[in-house]
DNA sequence: CTGAAAGCGCTTACAG
DNA sequence: CTGAAAGCGCTTACAG
């Protein structure tokens, strides 16, 4: 691999000189530069970043820490984050925590030196002291989908008001008995859908019924599991709302194995919308975040975070979108 | 963010003797080393990778390239990687190319140069000669899904064998006018699966009818848009095979929509099997392939040959899976 | 307009 | 058992 050292001598001039040259950071004769380039050209030299960035100090790489990708929101955030970042000029490195806090902490020790100018992250909420130690010492970070602590930014839903807005639209279309697939209530997002689900219920004077399951959260099965649980807990179920689309895809496929019909005996309705929903046999009614949009923000947010001059750093701000119920055939 | 040089000056040693401590390269008096761990604690110390990294010329990161996450089988693989990586010690570094050359070439330039020590790829295949030059510099390199490089190790399916197993299967179950759903005939997976199906056809004495579409080839819409074009082109139609579940599912809603029942008028299959597939409204018949496990293979071939001492390097390793056909409710 | 030098934070022969 | 020094590949004041 070609060296700044090897242009230099190749071009007969020093160092220096080539970076300048390269970098555009001061004016250097067209003659030199030329010769610099031809160099260049001949040994195909890139720069080495690594090096490059122990010495400026930055890397233009963030790290991204999801729970999950495989059939998951996630994969849409990350995407757009990918975008965002790659049009900016950065790099970005997934890790995927599988929403454990071991594997958690490793990824954000070993992010924090000198991997990345800033995170962006999914968290388990399980190691808020790190990343809070993390912002202090000067990177930016970003939370994503799940807001655990409070002043460091963030972006996403107003999950409380999903679940609430579903109960009450559920209930329009005559549903009285209302089951809930959600997930573990130490998160934001299953937590506020909870909160408005159950606000919602109050306000009807209907009882709630909610299913958990040992499965991964992020799993067909899990919806599944939890749709045969509620079947069981409640004869008179007759609608379903599921945190994610996978779950409300597991649910339906219970449904269809014990004969109820969707929707005209129990309606499906998943909270976390992502593209798919449209595209299944019995097309399924949902709250759709706009996932990959978020991603683009949530990116943009932590580049500009990290390009603020040291005394200018912004302030932590915190972005909530909310969801737009698409109705389709499930519900 | 502390640096050796402070956790050396208040362990009062040299620097060489703290980092000989941290990394038990030699022996450092017990007391001493303990007066280095309790610094080390005290100020938080974490090394600089970057720097390790300069001066190792080891990053201990591997880079991963893939068309998309979204929704693919990709999301699989990827977590299969990045599982067998960090078991090893090793981070990932993801990169969605859109399956844009242009994209994947500025991605293999900024990992070439000192972000990682391999790479694992599902080219577009019109990188062929960067990824030629990365490998010959000395960095890993393993293909993934698509070998478009002969002597660069790989891990893939055998495509030919799913696409002519599958016509045959439905053969068996009775259809004689088989759709096919692929991609671009330029990446191998497609063009393998329509060599499979063209042989099967050829054997059967059947006449083939494919269709492609101008959505992207990852998308629900392309497997919808594709199965209308089927269901025009040919009104006998009976069965259909589509390169990917996404594309499967996107075909069974247009099925739905043009009341066609399935099975029973038309077949489908999917020649990509996720773990979807067995959990959708009508469960897909796929050919099951080990995405996971593929994407293990694939970061312990990557880590073994960046491990390789430089005189012992491997020679490429091809490794092929095979699909396996699981019978469903849709085929 | 360009060169020489220092330094980013580490590791690793080389001494002793 | 430990220190002093060189060096990984770059960038950037400082001179001139």
């Amino acid at each position: 691999m070609a060296t700044l050292k090897d242009v230099a001598k190749l071009a007969d001039v020093d160092v220096s000189t080539v970076s300048r040259a390269l970098n555009n950071t001061s004016y250097v004769h067209p003659e030199t530069k030329a010769r610099i380039l031809a160099a260049v050209k001949e040994l195909s030299y890139t720069p080495n970043v690594l090096a490059q960035g122990l010495r400026q100090g930055k890397r233009h790489t963030i790290g991204v820490l999801v729970p999950r990708l495989h059939m998951t929101v996630f994969a849409a955030t990350t995407q757009g984050i990918e975008e965002e970042a790659r049009k900016r000029g950065y790099a970005t490195m997934i890790c995927n925590t599988e929403d454990d806090a071991k594997i958690e902490r490793e990824s954000l020790n070993r992010l924090r030196n000198g991997f990345v100018d800033g995170i962006i992250i999914t968290g388990t909420g399980r190691n808020s002291r790190i990343i809070r130690d993390i912002r202090t010492s000067g990177l930016a970070v970003t939370q994503i989908m799940r807001k655990q602590i409070e002043n460091i930014s963030s972006v996403t839903v107003d999950y409380e008001a999903c679940g609430y807005e579903a109960v009450k639209y559920l209930a329009g279309k005559g549903c009285r008995e209302i089951g809930l697939i959600n997930g573990s209530m130490k998160l934001s997002p299953y937590k506020g859908r909870y909160d408005g689900y159950q606000r919602a219920l109050k306000e009807l004077g209907f009882s709630e019924t909610c299913a958990v399951s040992e499965s991964s959260v992020h799993s067909l099965e899990y919806g599944y599991q939890c749709a045969m649980e509620l079947l069981a807990q409640n004869p008179e179920l007759d609608a379903i709302m599921a945190a994610t689309d996978i779950q409300g895809i597991g649910a339906m496929r219970a449904l269809k194995e014990s004969a109820v019909k969707v929707p005209d005996e129990i309606r499906v309705i998943s909270l976390t919308g992502d593209i798919i929903s449209g595209m299944l046999e019995t097309s399924m009614t949902s709250l759709e975040m706009p996932a990959h949009e978020m991603g683009v923000k949530a990116a943009a947010m932590t580049i500009e975070e990290i390009e603020a001059p040291a005394d200018h750093k912004p302030t932590p701000q915190h972005l909530v979108f909310s969801s737009e119920l698409v109705e389709r055939e499930s519900g």
